[in-house]
RNA sequence: GCCCGGGUGGCGGAAUUGGUAUACGCAUCGGACUUAAAAUCCGUGACCUGCAAAGGUGUGUGGGUUCGAGUCCCACCCCGGGCACCA
């Protein structure tokens, strides 16, 4: 808070609360004093604090911003309170179809739309009195930005983690344009109710797989949420299992390599599956076979994912004619094609095992293949099929040299004896599959890639060796029919900035705008320098050659995947940001956002950051060490709000009706911070009426302070007590997160300060300064016209006593047989035989007594005497 | 189907290691102030029996452990979230 100290923290002058002169008033005065702009590299200890990047839309804050960023900036006024140098920062995530579909048709720029919609954003984030440090805005648009986006991008490029691959995306034929997997719904497009189809197009793909371990090692690190970590888990998905090559009658250069976890099951299984894209289908299927495999694989191909999952209840396949020879029996078995086999896990083939397996049960017994059991229960008890045993106490039958081992004995003497032969090992699978990081879209990052010629690759691959760091294998594919390579642009010429463009109309190709500006995209480059000149001009000489852009950009996540390392040092133009920043701020403290990005976004980012990691430009390896995720903020009728269901609750109008301290005590005393909450609008009088409350208590009619307060008073015992533990109460509650419980405390304090006739200044300002985080424009006025120094925001937390919260005596509860019967104040260290003295003579514990013999006491000191009778 | 989270008054919710269930707030009803209203303040506030004092029953359902269970154990029901042919 290094330029507060020249600011006049004057009061309003208003009698009555005024919400609406005082808020905007204190707004400004922060503002105006730069009251949380955090320091760089101070001697305090830093606190980090992050909000979930914000996508600026159109339609504004809802209420679900509001109580996210109430959390977080509660939590910042309290640690600078405490003493910390507080990086609260907030920014941009600007890129994205929204904004470019709005532009699309009303025909503006996006980056005006952009512009509009950030300030928008950020008047009404000020509106509600967060205290973010506004000097470090980032916005994932600006190219000083992404810059750096792209700078990372390359670097994961060099290395290896980037490639171009035809996948199939969403195409829309009436809109004319890729969509993503978010605008379709029910195989129709979001956006006008089409119908859309499955088409592969060049796509860059990021090889996220390749980091699968240690993302989901390194979850054991963090202090997230259980539940999200166990989604990011299963999301990754671990698999461990064995491979094994199956040998194919009448191919003898092919084997056919199958991926399974139960490799002891082996000896039950009896035919085999292929996925309809499997590489080895043409080869597997004879002749008189073809046309029905054809007619299946076509099939298939055109079925969505929701189709061939979700609706596909019922198994389909078709037999290729071939066999295969089953290793461990011997046996000859043959070989199916069906789509309940993924292509995209594994090995796109299966060994089936039918008696010990759902779906291949399901499959046999349509299908009619045998389904020999090979698993038993090591008791003999018989058992029906399919048995799927999950670590239970069993042993192989019917398995030649293996009857008789349990699994795991089984397993291991398998892959030996296959590992031996040469035809199998125990491996390892992920469900992750790779990131699919490009969209056919304009208003994104574009990748600083020039796709160049073979001949020309080469050429500037020995010429450039050393200065430009190339892939280790060259990223390929076919433009026009022709063999392309993709070269990197050097660091000088980024940022690649977009193209002014006069339409965001799709090309209709499902290419991305770009692809539809030729000046841009047909270039002469110099790679050296990165620079170009468009092929519609002369080339401009020698070490200049033909090159075409890449017409794809980045998705939203890539802005997103870096961006509170940029808060840092926002403005570096050397760095993302430099070491000095990244060694004295390092990562954030605490990280909060909602549930929804358990897995993309913060997976995403984890696996950005350790690339990093590995290239030095970050100190840690994990991002986000402690995350906490608020709750959905639900409508009135307790439904998700929607604007269609009509029960959304504005912001606006509440900070209008009760002001922006209002609104945020209310989000924070709603209910638990994690838990979902409808929204009551009746309950917000309640805490508004608190306020109030608060207000009448500090100032008199007149506006002055009032008469009740002075700095000669001592304060009632009960009042002191009070005092005391709110200060401990608010604190403890603040530092885990259950502020609806400190909400409570203050109220209690303040019906407390009503009741007592006078109360000291001392004891009002220390309750202002534990307000304050709550609802800081109230807390601010009050304590600048009770004359609190120095100013509000400058002022260290008070402390509280411990000595004022331990009572001389304490209300001991009577029992008998376990059942309340009375209580009592009594000292706190009375023995049992005194306390048992006062039972007897209780007047409504004595009757419960009366002629019973006792058998036994419990005792608790400080809590209860429980005597148990007859 | 599998994996989580959760069921407490009319409502949102509170309750250290098992130790007074319903703090705080909303709504309700009654009272004070007022010509009246608003605002404010005081009180009421689970259910059953009872004039009362008091007693009994109560934290989704049914069992169990314990002197004592919202809290621990077993089985089940309902709601919310995530994943879903991953071999």
């Amino acid at each position: 808070m290094a330029h507060s100290g020249r600011f006049n923290s004057m009061a309003t002058s208003c009698k009555e609360y005024d919400f609406n002169q005082i808020e905007p008033h204190w707004q400004q005065a922060w503002e105006q004093s730069h009251a949380f702009k955090a320091a760089n590299l101070a001697d305090r200890p830093k606190y980090y604090l992050l909000d979930m990047f914000p996508y600026p839309s159109g339609a504004g804050l809802h209420l679900g911003h509001c109580e996210n960023y109430a959390i977080t900036d509660i939590m910042a006024r309290y640690k600078r309170a405490r003493g910390f140098n507080v990086l609260f920062p907030i920014g941009w995530d600007a890129f994205g179809l929204p904004t470019e579909n709005y532009a699309v048709k009303t025909g503006r720029h996006p980056a005006d739309v952009t512009r509009e919609n950030i300030d928008t954003f950020r008047r009404q984030l000020k509106s509600i009195g967060v205290s973010y440090d506004f000097s470090r805005e980032v916005n994932t648009t600006d190219p000083a930005y992404f810059r750096w986006t792209q700078w990372i991008w390359l670097q994961l490029f060099q290395r290896g983690l980037a490639y171009v691959e035809e996948k199939p995306v969403w195409w829309c034929p009436a809109l004319g344009t890729v969509l993503a997997n978010e605008e379709v719904i029910d195989g129709l497009s979001e956006v006008g109710k089409h119908p859309v189809e499955r088409r592969p197009m060049r796509q860059w793909v990021l090889r996220i797989t390749a980091y699968a371990d240690r993302l989901l090692a390194d979850l054991e690190k963090l202090d997230w949420p259980d539940s999200t970590k166990r989604m990011q888990a299963a999301w990754i998905g671990r698999s461990e299992g064995s491979e094994v090559e199956f040998d194919i009658v009448g191919l003898p250069g092919e084997r056919l390599k199958i991926f399974t976890t139960r490799v002891d099951t082996i000896y039950g299984a009896t035919y085999m599956v292929v996925a309809p894209e499997h590489r080895l289908v043409s080869a597997l299927t004879t002749p008189a076979q073809r046309a029905a495999v054809e007619a299946y694989v076509k099939a298939a191909a055109s079925k969505s994912d929701l189709e061939r999952t979700e609706l596909a209840k019922d198994k389909s396949g078709v037999f290729t004619g071939t066999h295969a020879i089953n290793p461990a029996t011997g046996a000859q078995i043959p070989i199916w094609i069906a789509d309940y086999v993924l292509a995209s896990y594994g090995t796109g083939a299966i060994m089936a095992v039918p008696a010990h397996d759902e779906r291949d049960f399901e499959f046999a017994g349509k299908f009619q293949l045998p389904i020999p059991q090979v698993i038993a229960p090591a008791d003999g008890t018989p058992v029906t099929l399919p048995f799927c045993d999950k670590g239970g106490d069993v042993r192989l039958i019917a398995s030649g040299d293996c009857t008789g081992l349990t699994p795991i004995q089984a397993k291991e003497r398998l892959d030996a004896r296959f590992a031996a032969e040469n035809r199998g090992r125990a491996t390892i699978q992920f469900k992750l599959r790779d990131w699919l990081f490009s969209r056919q879209r304009y208003w994104g990052e574009p990748f600083p890639i020039v796709w160049i010629s073979e001949s020309d690759y080469r050429a500037v691959a020995a010429a450039q060796a050393g200065s430009l760091v190339l892939p280790a294998t060259p990223v390929t594919c076919l433009i026009d029919g022709e063999i392309r390579c993709a070269l990197p642009l050097p660091n000088s010429a980024l940022p690649l900035q977009l193209p002014e463009v006069k339409s965001y109309q799709p090309t209709g190709t499902g290419e991305s705008p770009l692809a539809a500006i030729t000046e841009w995209l047909e270039i002469w480059y110099q790679p050296a320098t990165g620079a170009c000149v468009p092929v519609s001009q002369e080339c401009p000489g020698a070490g200049w050659i033909r090159g075409r852009r890449e017409t794809n950009t980045m998705p939203q996540w890539a802005g997103s995947c870096w961006y509170y390392l940029r808060y840092l040092d926002p403005q570096n133009a050397d760095a993302l940001a430099s070491p000095e920043a990244l060694k004295y701020w390092g990562m954030p403290d605490l990280y909060v956002g909602g549930a929804e990005h358990a897995v993309l976004h913060l997976l995403y980012a984890r696996f950005w950051h350790k690339v990093l990691f590995d290239l030095g430009v970050v100190p840690t390896d994990e991002p986000f060490t402690k995350l906490f995720h608020q709750g959905i903020i639900l409508g009135e009728d307790g439904e998700k709000m929607s604007k269609s269901r009509g029960n959304v609750a504005n912001p606006d109008e509440v900070i209008r009706a009760y002001g922006a301290d209002t609104l945020r005590l209310y989000l924070m005393f709603l209910g638990p911070l994690e838990a979902m909450k409808p929204w009551n609008p009746k309950g917000i009088e309640g805490v508004h009426r608190f306020l109030q409350k608060v207000w009448r208590e500090c100032i008199g009619e007149d506006g002055s302070p009032h008469p009740k307060i002075s700095g000669k008073v001592t304060d009632a015992p009960e009042v002191d007590r009070l005092l005391h533990e709110t200060i401990k109460k608010v604190g403890e509650d603040i530092e885990t997160l259950h502020y609806n419980t400190s909400i409570s405390q203050m109220m209690i304090f303040v019906n407390a300060v009503q009741k007592a006739p006078a109360v000291s200044r001392q004891t009002m300002l220390a309750f202002l300064q534990v307000l304050a985080p709550f609802a800081p424009h109230i807390a601010n006025e009050l304590w600048s016209r009770l004359g609190g120094q120095p100013d509000l925001n400058t002022a260290t937390w008070p402390v509280f006593d411990p000595a004022k919260l331990v009572s001389t005596e304490i209300k001991l509860v009577f029992q008998v047989n376990g059942k309340h019967r009375g209580d009592q104040l009594v000292p706190v260290d009375i023995t049992q035989d005194a306390a048992l003295k006062l039972a007897g003579a209780h007047e409504r514990v004595a009757p419960h007594l009366q002629g019973k013999a006792i058998k036994r006491i419990i005792f608790v000191p400080r809590k209860i005497l429980n005597i148990v009778v007859e």
